[in-house]
DNA sequence: GACGAAAGTGACGGCGCTGTCCCTATTTGC
DNA sequence: GCAAATAGGGACAGCGCCGTCACTTTCGTC
């Protein structure tokens, strides 16, 4: 069960545990009183959590942790992540104490990370993940162009300039479990299709 | 271009952006200094913009409006809007007078909704979306349904139990702009599946 | 008993994304 | 100069999703 009130936050949360979990049956609630009609309605195996739910005040942390006790105490048998955008090492702390086995700061919470996630709290009951400043570099996505295109382009972008366009094919091949020549040819059929729509960077 | 640090809401904000405006080019940037280098590289016509990023005190009025003016000061060809997790009809006010066209609660913000809302500006210059307390009704996703699937069963599992199933099938082939037969052969579809896979859920 | 609503099954063409294979110019570097 | 890297194009099969068409059976109700 997922319980987040952003209703886009909600859906890619969804679209992870079902990337993580295949053939899983995923409920999602966006308040507390949704979330506690599903309880009573299922037995949940997994729970992800995020305590600034409206109605409460995000700012007051004794209303976060009421948040989550309640739907813990009434799942004992659920393993429960929370996934919050203002963590604190404190508040994991508190958490940890009354049965929390995850607490993942959405800023680190990247598209596939899920897996890993659960794998941890599979080997050692618990998963960190607090913010990282990583200062990401830009980030550019083309509409005509299809998802395998879309990081083809992205990782060419970011080459260095003494490495050779067919190194990265090469890193992308075995990153991707496909023949670095596909990968050619993705980059190759990306860059026309932004050439013929007049999208091309200057970075190419 | 988009300002927002967490991955996922980054992530499908491109989407909804994608899906609102064809063939369009998105620059995404997840913290101040990067959207400032964007900036300085390119030309923007939309920005959204997200006050709540990390070295800020989201709880701090002054840091969310100092992001937001640092980003509008720099770019005033552009339509600015702000994306943000934590509403108050005054900041609205406040940010409104430095030139800001939208205001957005993450809650209020629906997959496909951004259409309306870029509509709404172009229309009355602005657009304002505060938070619904809608309280929305439980939702359930299988992994082995399509998205089509998906959204079959989700009608039908909302459906009253006066109504018959013919009268959904007549309702959703007129929203989504396919025969009324199409949409029961989905359905049909959509319950074999998850009988095969034991899914089933009892509102059936 | 007849009729209609609902359930269950099978099949088809179209389309886009994926991954592969092949062929040809042009440029770059040694 | 020659070889490797780069740019550009065309074609193909596989797969999943989408939308459509056709047929059978069961159930409830009038």
């Amino acid at each position: 069960m997922i319980v987040e009130d952003q209703h886009l936050m909600r859906l890619a949360l969804v679209h992870e545990l079902q990337a993580a979990i295949p053939a899983c049956v995923v409920h999602a609630a966006a308040t507390i009183a949704t979330a506690l009609e599903l309880i009573e309605a299922n037995q949940f195996a997994l729970i992800l959590i995020d305590p600034g739910l409206p109605g409460y005040d995000p700012r007051s942390e004794m209303d976060r942790l009421k948040t989550i006790s309640t739907v813990v105490e009434r799942t004992p048998a659920a393993i429960h992540i929370v996934i919050t955008g203002a963590e604190s090492a404190q508040e994991w702390e508190e958490v940890r104490t009354i049965g929390v086995a995850g607490y993942i700061a959405k800023n680190s919470l990247k598209p596939g990370t899920m897996t890993a996630i659960l794998q941890s709290i599979a080997d050692h009951g618990c998963c960190v993940g607090l913010m990282h400043e990583t200062s990401m570099s830009p980030e550019v996505y083309h509409a005509v162009l299809s998802p395998r295109e879309q990081e083809l382009v992205q990782w060419m972008m970011q080459r260095p300039a003494n490495i050779s366009r067919k190194a990265i094919y090469d890193q992308l091949g075995e990153h991707l479990n496909i023949d670095a020549a596909s990968a050619e040819r993705y980059y190759k059929r990306a860059r026309a299709k932004l050439l013929k729509f007049g999208q091309l960077p200057e970075s190419l």
